[in-house]
DNA sequence: ACGAACATGACGGATTCATGACAGCCGTAA
DNA sequence: TTACGGCTGTCATGAATCCGTCATGTTCGT
């Protein structure tokens, strides 16, 4: 899913152009014309980065930007056509994270907004790497699988296979494919020894190991996990 | 606690007045002449940021920032002379937080390592003072580990080592992780410490070490602390 | 019915970890 | 200063178990 962006600036000319660059780096761009519609937006449709200009009709950016950061701790970059470091300065102390000026190089925003991301991403993608399948839970950090409350007790091969499987549920995945991601590239012994693991894999999670319900055989293919 | 800068530059002269210009801001200083002499002092004593310059004359700045990346996750500032934008957009690229041109004013550097650190900060603050795992409390800033009103007489590695496992709870690390968390960066023995490390634990904290219940190892992958 | 693809069971070598012992180091107390 | 005790890193050993390979049996698609 790609990244959501508010572009607030009065310009009806510079959001067409930003627009259009910044949609062709990828992102979902969402515009406001003023201070109070940017505040409106970021309630009703909070974006992942804000791209704010100093000069607005109804109050300053500066004054936006501390209201932004009362309601929210969204990530915002100030775009302006003043190059005094004094705003520069003003606008951070006012809660931004980035301040660039115009005229600027749509590749060099882009980079500045997703080095901002790459730092914020992390504290928003707080998701329980775990991962469900039928009635398997596979915790990736803790590498264990449960099944009820009881632990499988899997090794460290059948696991990696196993998460791997899961993590592209229904899918076919080749015997290359489970090679290189669970064994790693360098590996140039018998693609073979996928059915072993499978099997192994089998004895512990199937109910009935003879006829797999969950770690299905796509013969000339390879293995699919389905729940 | 004052916060605490790295600065590398190959220019003593550059250095000295960035230096007193950053002290007079209130932040402690640090300072490494080339890009070795910068990931050595990034091992032994992590800043809370760094100011990296493009020119070095070992190896290039992108590059060093590169090899920062690939250890820790230090906030980078790129401090240079070259505004070309394709430069800008490289430095971030190269995973660099920010990217300031000289001749920089030391206000405007100090309000960008400000916002910086205003975005990383809580990030890092997130971890609690006191850890329980199971009827284990772990107090980290009193370096202290007790079971119902009787303290564990623990040395300084065995707390360290139980801290960082109570941090992650649940989660599998492994030997490498472990090794540079509780010995640091710059350590080159035998991993096979942290085994007889986390031996000396369990005779401690479990009720039968030969099978122990909540410092469970991770057969091939590292060591789990579970309540 | 045939060949190819897969399943199955067994085996020996290789990893991996637990355990106990030991020497160097450091700080403390005498 | 010296002696001491506790902490740390290293090592050797042994047991457990995991892994890759192979030989053989079975199933599937054509």
């Amino acid at each position: 899913m790609p990244h959501s962006l508010l572009l607030v600036d009065d310009e009806p000319r510079i959001r067409r152009v930003l627009r259009l660059a910044l949609e062709d780096e990828g992102y979902q761009v969402a515009e406001a014309a003023n201070g109070y519609d940017a505040l409106v937006a970021l309630r009703r449709e909070p974006p992942d980065v804000v791209l704010l200009d100093l000069m607005l009709p109804d109050r300053d950016g500066f004054t936006v930007c501390r209201e932004i950061r009362r309601a929210s701790d969204v990530p915002v970059i100030m775009v302006t056509a003043r190059t005094d470091s004094h705003d520069v300065v003003a606008g951070l102390e006012a809660g931004a994270d980035d301040y660039v000026t115009k005229p600027l190089v749509a590749k060099e925003l882009s980079a500045r907004i997703r080095a901002l991301l790459r730092r914020v991403e992390p504290a928003n993608a707080r998701q329980p790497d775990v991962l469900v399948v039928g009635d398997l839970t596979i915790d990736v950090p803790g590498a264990e699988v449960t099944r009820g409350d009881s632990v499988l007790p899997l090794t460290r091969t059948e696991f990696k296979l196993l998460a791997e499987l899961a993590g592209a549920e229904g899918k076919v995945l080749s015997r290359e494919q489970l090679l290189s991601k669970v064994w790693g590239y360098g590996y140039f012994g018998d693609s073979r020894i996928v059915d072993v693991h499978i099997r192994r894999l089998r004895l512990k999670i199937e109910h009935d190991p003879a006829s797999p319900k969950h770690l299905v055989t796509a013969r000339g293919l390879g293995y699919r996990l389905v729940s």
